[in-house]
DNA sequence: CACTAGGGCTAGGGTTGA
DNA sequence: TTCAACCCTAGCCCTAGT
């Protein structure tokens, strides 16, 4: 009945990680409302985003393997939201420095990416990757390093290929 | 980040329903002004009030089974479904919580819970709950029922309370 | 500006079918 | 049994209206 599951192709998969370089990690709408990724994320909603950044997420970091974790790692609750905006010092790795956000804005830098058959290079993903995972944390110069991978996008696309199955 | 979810206490959320007991629904600044609440709700902001109790009230209209809306919800998806065999039992099941009669200090009961993780009886909650209603659509002896809730309140739930987390 | 009502979104646990 | 895909929903955020 229902659900014939719809599996992630390589350019969903590329788009979700494009759109997570992009936009930070947890935007899923905004990167289904981004008419760059909406086109190849028609047919998934801001939650299926999430669910399979999960999934490619719990591979790459110590296998963890979520169903694992879950019984260990249960009576995780640390609140210590006592006061927002109360400086905490906190062992640092970080803030220090609240900076975060920005939806890094590309005015006028519209990047047009025809959906490529071939998914990215695996140095791509590691790079997409390494991107997100800074973001999370922190901001960094995400300018720069966003503006270095979209170019590298850019040289990497293929010219054209136009394989939306469905949508 | 910062928040890394608060979940609702029973003695948040029985603060909160005796609040509405009080003044009524929509009087959330109210509720946590009031000293006797603010002590309990003190990291909840109105708009955690508002939220909670639409939370807590997703139930009233014969809401009873999760599993029904599902076969004819979603499905905007290019994939085939056989509608036919639902019809589903759908058995008369109770989800209401009201007439979930729970062996109460039945013997052999596991009881984890060390901290006072369930204070309140069932019975309690519909009370309060009953009250709310009713001031929800009509004044009522508003001020004889509430009292009479918060000292049995007192009575029920002061054995020890010293689950104040974090305020 | 402060508050409330209501819709939207995300995070996380749970469920399911291959 | 495992697990990627999918479902459910508490809690939180954003917006409009007052």
């Amino acid at each position: 009945m229902g659900a014939p599951k719809q599996k992630w192709t390589s350019e969903e998969e590329a788009a979700l990680k494009a759109g997570v370089a992009k936009y930070g990690v947890g935007k899923w709408s905004t990167i289904l409302k981004d008419p760059e990724f909406a086109a190849v994320l028609c047919s998934r909603s801001n939650v299926d985003l999430k669910d399979k950044w999960r999934n490619l997420h719990v591979m790459a970091s110590g296998w963890g393997s979520r169903h694992r974790g879950k019984i260990v790692s249960k009576s995780v609750k640390p609140t210590p939201k006592q006061d927002d905006s109360t400086l905490v010092s906190y062992v640092g790795e970080n803030d220090t420095e609240i900076l975060d956000v920005k939806p890094l804005a590309s005015t006028g830098d519209v990047l047009k990416d025809v959906g490529s058959k071939k998914p990215l290079s695996r140095l791509d993903d590691l790079i997409l990757e390494s991107i997100a995972k800074l973001k999370e944390s922190r901001g960094s110069s995400r300018n720069a390093i966003s503006s270095y991978i979209e170019k590298e996008k850019q040289t990497l696309t293929m010219p054209f290929s136009k394989n939306s199955k469905r949508c």
